[in-house]
DNA sequence: CTAAACTTTCAATAATTACTGAAACTTTAG
DNA sequence: CTAAAGTTTCAGTAATTATTGAAAGTTTAG
């Protein structure tokens, strides 16, 4: 499989990015390729057009395939495992979404709330866990915000993220509707 | 500077995560320890207290600046450089954010309004620029309502925040005021 | 201006992370 | 059951990224 320099120029670019987005450009590429392409791929195609192992390629589909992110695809009469991504843009946003929260955040939630846990030693522990507080509580509130936000529609989301800022004339509104309601 | 277990230990979560964070271990480590540390720090301390080189410190404070993380101090009748963090949690938060924006998504965004102003050559382009089109229009998306959110005060911020799924009623609640107004 | 006190830079090297490819494993057609 | 067609694993190696520490640079007291 040969790719156009047009969707050479996508896969190269996201493979670089990948690392910032917490995979590793290998598993970059092999999804860029995925999302550009219409028909399901199989696994030496994808070893071909990025001129990359096979072996790689196996373990950036068990990557992909960890974060949701592809999908096996059998063809008739045809013993070779194909793939293809797997739901919307948007889906992809909200896997990727989810998994960083979970690799980024969890882990030092759970210290966090360890660590609280203990008796400050001394005045400077006591202070360092003032800190900690804020930034447990940061974290929670995050946490929680976000998996509220999953819960709602696309629709809703898509509604709430055209209003913007404008969402602070809309939290006006609910607050006068609140006052009226209790006087 | 000698840290305390509770502290070393969140010092050193902090430098494993950094990685993921954005940053690298050194730099979370450095982080941490002025967040947990009322009084401003000497690079030199740092460098004891983290047992890293006076180097290393000097490259990570760099970094954290250019995070605008940290703050230069200074004490009178002393010419070392002291440093503390700048700002609040939040404002950290807010920092990380749109710092991660910048690298994240920027030049992906920057990348892609480029490859759609081609013209498609083949059917399989044409395709490929429909799925382009819709990771851009994702990446703009978001990046519009996180720097709208960012303008948001933030008191509007943690109501909107400790709303949650909640947010749903509320744009139920400015639908049905808008189509009364429309009628 | 000079030298002491401090900071920064950067080439060399250490540590980490990713990739290859051959071997082991799995599945299925015949 | 056997062999062909495919996939996965993983030890060795390549590529990347982080760290050190000595040298260069900067600032200020005297």
């Amino acid at each position: 499989m040969k790719m156009t320099p047009m969707i050479e120029t996508f896969v190269m670019h996201f493979g670089e990015m990948g690392s910032r987005w917490g995979f590793n450009r290998t598993v970059g590429q092999i999804y860029a390729l995925l999302v550009i392409t219409k028909e399901p791929v199989s696994a030496n195609q994808i070893a071909e057009a990025l001129s990359i192992s096979r072996g790689n390629v196996s373990m950036g589909i068990k990557e992909l395939q960890s974060w949701q992110l592809i999908q096996l695809h059998h063809k008739a009469g045809d013993r070779k495992d194909y793939y293809q991504t797997n739901g919307s843009i948007w889906d992809m946003a909200n896997k990727v979404f989810e998994e960083r929260r979970k690799r980024e955040m969890d882990p030092t939630l759970s210290l966090l709330r360890d660590i609280l846990l203990d008796t400050a030693a001394n005045e400077n522990e006591v202070y360092a866990q003032e800190k900690l507080q804020e930034v447990h509580d940061l974290l929670e509130g995050v946490t929680k915000w976000s998996s509220e936000l999953q819960r709602l529609s696309p629709e809703k989301l898509d509604t709430l993220m055209k209003l913007g800022s404008g969402v602070g004339k809309v939290l006006d509104i609910k607050e006068k509707l609140l006052k009226r309601t209790n006087e």
